[in-house]
DNA sequence: AAATTTTGTTAGTCTTATCTAACTTTTTAA
DNA sequence: TTAAAAAGTTAGATAAGACTAACAAAATTT
């Protein structure tokens, strides 16, 4: 059974892992905030409880095992997350680091009621889908507003990262999931971009912004 | 702010001192099953933080900061049972486990909305006080049934302990909160009860589960 | 009051998770 | 293709939370 550390650095890995199939031991040490030397020890701890592999200079690798932890430590996060937005009230702004500390609560029944409490959804309040019980669920391939060229037609459907931040920002802009946005224009000197949704027009957005935005293509 | 163990020991010493006044090293060793050394090395570290007095050789004390501390990790536990039973539908049976590690969740948002839902209860499912947002509540001076006498009249109002073990006994014997019992007899020897309640006649209950029921006297 | 038992303390060790400083390997760029 | 930069490793330390073995102090019993 993993610490709630190790339960972090494989969640840590696993995001990683999402992005780029090459991780680093200083990818590592970034994402959770220590030391190079820390994540060396780590890591060798993990690769003995047969969450990770890992050869000298290599690039580090989820097991078949830790990928598995790390689905259900997700599926801690993303029920808790639906959880406290669905049952008890909270907005989508509110969630993420309450989960955060939710997902390393070692009940079972406690996840298994939750889920069936809120008819077994199969996506969070930011669109992450949420894994059942056995591990398993579809990871539709939305893409990055960032990467949508101009004049075409998206539908917002997930989000990238759910701090409250960046979460605020998107409500005071009024924008939220199921927002359909058109790209008026494309900044090539900051990769900003102009868009259009309901009542808005020409609403700029950073490049920050669409990178954390994922989309479902229309036109 | 205390660690999750800290909160173990400050919890264990709040209970520890509702019996008893004078608190020893080894009976908080035996509350926290830790040898002897591990209790004084621990103690020490909390009065640096202010949370207990010890000098050596006296008994344990916490202090007015240390007994805050404790009161709000009950609250957190007492308002997880409650929410646990009334809004998750888990049995008065099954939740104290899960509250053992829900109490140690820092977000106090997540405690206050509980507490909202649930409209401000001031009992839990085992008929223990829960402490308000400032961390009053009234203790009421229930008795333990096994220090009633024959022919008296109570009501059930709370539990000494709540284990599922515990509590699966008395659902086997259809005893719950409320449930109004006479005693009819006590046997010198093991000091066990004869009582009568509901449509039980007879019933002996012994003294270690006396010990167990607070209980309000009628008669 | 002395002997015994219980209680508490000291000293030294372990594991987990972290660090810095210094060194080595690999990669990249001149 | 070698020099510089980046990445990775080793060694030694620290803090929290635990242990055992051995000793000291206090309380209890005879």
């Amino acid at each position: 059974m993993p610490t709630q550390t190790n339960e972090n650095y494989l969640k840590a890995l696993y995001y990683l892992h999402q992005k780029n199939s090459a991780i680093s031991i200083t990818d590592l040490g970034k994402e959770m905030e220590v030391s190079k030397p820390t994540v060396n020890d780590m890591v060798k701890k993990m690769q003995a409880k047969g969450w990770v592999k890992y050869e000298k200079y290599k690039p580090l690798q989820l097991t078949k095992q830790g990928l598995r932890e790390a689905t259900f430590i997700i599926r801690k996060h993303r029920l808790s997350e639906m959880f406290l937005s669905q049952v008890m009230g909270f907005g989508w702004e509110e969630v993420h680091d309450m989960a955060e500390e939710m997902e390393h609560l070692k009940s079972e029944m406690f996840f298994d009621r939750m889920d069936e409490i809120l008819g077994f959804p199969t996506k969070d309040p930011h669109g992450s889908p949420i894994p059942d019980k056995n591990g398993n669920f579809v990871k539709p391939d939305y893409r990055l507003l960032s990467q949508v060229e101009i004049g075409k037609k998206v539908v917002l459907r997930a989000l990238r990262e759910s701090s409250t931040e960046f979460i605020n920002f998107l409500n005071n802009k009024e924008i939220k999931l199921g927002t359909t946005m058109t790209i008026k224009q494309i900044e090539p000197f900051d990769k900003s971009m102009t868009v259009c949704y309901t009542t808005h027009t020409d609403v700029i957005l950073s490049h920050t912004v669409c990178n954390g935005l994922l989309v479902e293509q229309l036109t």
